[in-house]
RNA sequence: CGGGAUGUAGCUCAGCUUGGUAGAGCGCGUCGUUUGGGACGACGAAGUCGCAGGUUCAAGUCCUGUCAUCCCGACCA
């Protein structure tokens, strides 16, 4: 080629490869999708942002509809004395729940908890709404903000506000709350791999990883490109403790009464950091196109006057509106080349351009963001009239594509390891999901983790033929994930 | 919360050692030529140097405190 210094591909962010951290937040800064706030660990949610939050929120809030949950708000503020009452809960939260203590020019009588979570108020209200067994199920969940003082934030992965949705649940067996728990755990790996294309491993928590006050706690958890995991969703089986605490009681139909069965369940807009880091490239955010914002930006490729070219823009966009698509007409007079750079970094999943080539030859011009630059399959002309039917098709391909890149990463750094050393060894080089045969056991999970600072995942029950617990020697009990995390 | 680093224009940074009138590139605005991968020219706007004290005739520069951010740990969705 020539001695010319190669111009850098991206201008406004470093290599993914390079530092994941750096690369990490120069996206979710310069896709537009947050900005720091004038508040310590705090981020404000930029319209882009937040349009990938409305995108997870319809999705799940349409599955937690259809299997029979209701959406309610219950306040942010919990009394001291009423957080208190769960013992094992609040010995859990308490180091991260920030406190109000003046009001109306006031010292407060008694402090006032901004919600780290709301097992406690919801509680308190099934509390009196439940009094028969004819009562049972209470299937309700809530779209809310939560503050946990965290030490070291991180926009999406870890922030002191965030958003989530937390569904709480009242039943009278604990069959039902155990299959309520499994079925929420369900639609949360459903979503994670068919929305966002983040392929995960669903299974149990150890003890040691169980929720404040659970009886058992389940996890979906994801792998990032520099080998840590991510818990993208929790589901709790809390048994009967919180309906002891909050005396939360039915009347059955043979006349007892008992307590009532519970179960909580949340995803957080972490599982938006997990689906950047996952699928983000060079160039900037990549997004499966299910959680898109824009699932397409048409690019018209103007000279001189071009009003031609504009004006059949203006056709393309407003046929591909009226079929229901999620589409954007670029026409700002910028150079094409800003457009593109731009809208790449913005993620958006396809790019349609058409210029007087195209129009003379009546096509338009497809460029896939999946796909690297002159790659196979990047980019191609569609004739006119078959844009919008080939739209749907090209956008389920990229949300296919995506998935099974990311499920081969995954698979690729899972190892399953049947060696101490080499395992002792994986663990602390972050080599990603180590999958062991397991003894279950909290002090040998502990010396795991003061070693080599890896945690247990999840975990699931054994395949057979396992027979002594591959970190410790004791006798095995579990098959276990193990990975350090964020 | 411990260890380390950094706060100067929207962004990336220089200026600080050795105190003396606030700088560059990119971006931004106007006009013109342009437009199939981040154009070019002319003109222009933009910073109480994170904040608060102190030292000094004089502080972006020295001192103290404080806040925020980043990295490494401990803790966690």
């Amino acid at each position: 080629m020539s001695d010319v210094p190669a111009t850098p591909l991206v201008k406004e962010i470093p290599p993914k490869a390079a530092d994941l951290s750096e690369w990490y937040q120069a996206v979710c800064y310069k896709a537009e999708l947050v900005s720091l706030a004038p508040v310590r660990g705090c981020v404000v949610l930029r319209p882009y942002g937040f349009a990938m939050w409305e995108r997870l929120q319809s999705a799940l809030d349409a599955r937690f509809k259809e299997t029979g949950h209701e959406n309610a708000y219950f306040p942010l503020l919990i009394p001291k004395t009423l957080l208190a009452r769960e013992e094992q809960h609040v010995a859990g939260f308490a180091p991260e729940v920030a406190w109000v203590t003046q009001g109306g020019g006031e010292t407060l009588t008694e402090p006032l908890a901004i919600r780290p979570t709301s097992e406690v108020v919801i509680g308190t209200m099934y509390a009196q709404w439940i009094q028969s067994y004819r009562d049972l199920p209470v299937l309700i969940n809530q779209w809310v903000n939560i503050v946990r003082w965290e030490k070291r934030t991180r926009p999406f992965l870890r922030t002191l506000e965030f958003l989530w949705q937390e569904g709480h649940t009242a039943h009278a067996t604990e069959d039902e709350a155990a299959r309520e728990v499994q079925q929420m755990l369900d639609i949360y790996r459903e979503f994670s791999e068919t929305y966002a294309a983040v392929p995960v491993y669903a299974g149990e928590k150890s003890a040691a990883e169980r929720f404040a006050g659970a009886t058992h706690t389940y996890s979906i958890e994801a792998l990032m490109p520099d080998g840590r995991a991510l818990q993208a969703g929790t589901s709790h089986e809390l048994g009967q403790n919180f309906a002891k605490a909050y005396d939360i009681t039915f009347a059955t139909e043979d006349q007892s009464v008992e307590h009532a069965w519970t179960t909580s369940w949340g995803m957080s807009w972490r599982m938006l950091g997990a689906l950047i880091m996952v699928h983000g490239d060079d160039r900037g955010l990549v997004l499966p196109p299910k959680m898109a914002p824009l699932e397409a930006v048409i690019v018209p490729i103007v000279r001189g006057e071009g009003d031609d070219v504009l004006a059949a823009a203006r056709r393309v966009y407003d046929t591909l509106r009226a079929a229901g698509l999620r589409v954007k007409l670029d026409d700002r007079n910028l150079r094409p080349g800003n457009k593109f750079a731009d809208w790449e970094m913005r993620g958006v999943p396809l790019r349609l351009e058409l210029g007087a080539k195209d129009l003379a030859a009546e096509v338009v011009t497809f460029v896939r963001r999946d796909k690297e630059k002159g790659a196979d399959g990047a980019k191609f002309a569609v004739p006119f009239a078959d844009v919008a039917s080939r739209i749907p098709h090209t956008l389920s391909e990229i949300q296919s594509a995506l998935f099974a890149k990311a499920r081969a990463f995954l698979h690729e750094r899972t190892s399953r390891v049947e060696d101490r050393s080499e395992f002792m060894r994986l663990c602390s080089e972050r080599a990603g999901m180590l999958d062991i045969a397991w003894c279950g056991l909290a002090a040998c999970e502990a010396a795991i983790k003061a070693q080599t600072s890896a945690t247990t995942r999840n975990t699931r029950p054994l395949e057979g033929g396992e027979t002594v617990c591959t970190a410790c020697g004791e006798p095995a009990r579990l098959r276990a994930y193990f990975a350090q995390s964020y």
